[in-house]
DNA sequence: TATGAATGAGCATTCATTCAT
DNA sequence: AATGAATGAATGCTCATTCAT
């Protein structure tokens, strides 16, 4: 009964929502430049996702799934090896961010903002810090992860990092003397913060 | 002969912007706004910030000015006490980051829109981190810092964490599963963070 | 073979159209609105009505043919028992009123915005007046409306009164200080201020 | 303080929201074209009087405040001719109405849309209704109002036969067979329908 | 007959900025 | 220096109407 089109459209819709407030934050969003992009009627716009606040959090709760689909593909990872749990945990995220540029910077916009998810979508988050705080558990036992801290604090701490780096490359850019724009400083400047971290994990600072 | 109006009218303007700023973002904030928060009138804004982007810059460099301000207190009292650089570096920046809510937050907000400070203020900054430095190379001597790492990591590592904490409380609390609005659990998640850095600091944990 | 789920759509429309256009008028009416009420599709609502002034023109038309039943109902009792004339003109078109709340509603918007009726309909009132005209005549040889005037004028008195008291019920009950709301006062002011027209008819003040 | 300029402007605007109010209707006027016709920017509209409603309610207070004064100069007059009462009420409304056709279609138009006038001018006009039923109670020993009646129905019979006649001008003309564009069949109609509300007055029939 | 999808012009309202005093 | 008035280009959102199935 729905007609293929429709899919299409709001897909459309979607992507160029995620594109414009990405690069625009909320405020600085155009409904009439995502009708642009989308090459979609503005009408379709309200029709599909009703305002600009729920189009947003729409566009949230996308971004948001894409994470957790990249964190359910580490824990897989890190459940078959959790010896190397955090870097598993570092590659993805730094993969992650670099393929999807537009997630920190939405979620960074709606933490501003004020402006959560969709209701449901953080739910599904919860469900895999569970299984990733299982993982880390076991990781401690066997080099993956620092015996003796607890979870929160780490996860936190290399969350924190990569979002840092990843957020402030500008900023950091001046102060700290380095050009981040070159992937190679960046990557090596992310290592070497996690890996203060825990114990050096030697085997993975070649791959 | 300092026309002393003129004066107070500028600065009215400045910290009514500030706010605004903060709490609405680039593209939120309204000139209006920041008029009737500071009681002048829209004009005086135009004499004076020229338009809304450099009044924007201009809170930037405010902002600024109080972070570095904050920083060579700190510095002060790490030149005295190299041994607790880590710890006071990090009780610098809560209470800085406590007392100043609106500084991540238009330091986020101006990342974000790629809108970067008025020039200068940049420059002042990087004196204060060479200042740093030399603390830091110091202080791994005595224990103030970990030693075997680089500066640049571990400042990053540093302020990363605390910048996360305080940037998603919202987010963390609920993907946590703890109340970050409470300052005791909030201090203590900082605090297990950044001990993940280095050697247990346990003279400063009763502080 | 009447197709009798077209006639069933038609019919729905139409009511919904009455609901819609009597509550908002012509300019405030949404086909959307309309739609949704009657449960049918849009481009049905075009397909049996051509466009929205046409529609409005046939609820008008609707409209009117109700109150042409009721007038030739009011006739019947009236060429029975003429001297009960003036009464019965009154308690019928009371009565009409009380019953299709919506009458009054759409043909006063219908003046405003200058949207006459569908042809035709017109027409068929002016036959109803004319045996109205012939009843009146009857009527004034026996009391049942005043002798000495003529037609025109005390159609118009009875008719104006009646639907000036129901269509200002709110501006009125603040100016004149009654609680028109009150069925009861209301019935009292327009039977009184009928009265004004012609001789006490005693027998039917306590009907 | 206030400059002149402004003045103006509130003015040009409040008129040109007359003339669009009164054709249109509250649904049907058009901001822009209010603009237009007052020759005044779209953003004066908004800082003068708000909002679209709350500068439909000016308009009505506007109106309301034109009928007041009309209300009080026909009671001048009535009260030094007390005997002439009903004739003057009369035509002070026709003139009225044939100098302000604009009035009775903005109350019209409010009544329907359920919007009222801005506070106050409701209480101003029941002040103005308190003198009227003075003189009123008057006129009754003097031949200038019926006597035996009393003040509401009268005032009401009044008032809707005047309201009606000019309200359905064009329905009217179809149905009785009148011209009531022409102004004399008009006003032959109003007095006749107004005169058998009390006793013949013949001394102004001939005015 | 019936329906969901699509459209373009329009609508109330607001914004950053400038003018005139 | 200071202010109220003014402006034109948006900005989010909606409407009557048509297309495609």
């Amino acid at each position: 009964m729905t007609q293929d089109r429709a899919v299409r459209t709001r897909e459309a819709i979607l992507a160029a929502a995620v594109e414009e407030f990405s690069s625009e934050g909320y405020a600085g969003a155009r409904i009439d430049a995502i009708a642009q992009r989308s090459r979609a009627n503005k009408q379709r716009i309200y029709a599909y996702f009703g305002n600009k606040e729920s189009l947003f959090r729409a566009v949230q709760a996308d971004a948001l799934a894409k994470l957790i689909a990249c964190e359910e593909a580490v824990l897989e990872r890190a459940e078959a090896e959790p010896q190397r749990l955090t870097a598993h945990l570092r590659d993805g995220y730094i993969t992650f961010h670099r393929d999807h540029p537009e997630f920190r910077r939405i979620l960074a916009w709606a933490n501003l903002a004020g402006i959560g998810p969709e209701g449901g979508s953080a739910e599904h988050r919860t469900a895999v810090l569970k299984r990733l705080k299982k993982v880390f558990q076991r990781a401690q036992t066997c080099g993956g992860a620092p015996a003796g801290t607890e979870f929160s604090p780490w996860l936190v701490a290399v969350t924190a990092i990569i979002y840092f780096i990843f957020s402030n490359q500008r900023t950091a850019s001046v102060n700290l003397g380095m050009s981040l724009a070159d992937p190679k400083v960046h990557d090596e400047l992310v290592r070497s913060a996690i890996d203060l971290l825990g114990p050096p994990q030697p085997r993975d600072r070649q791959a």
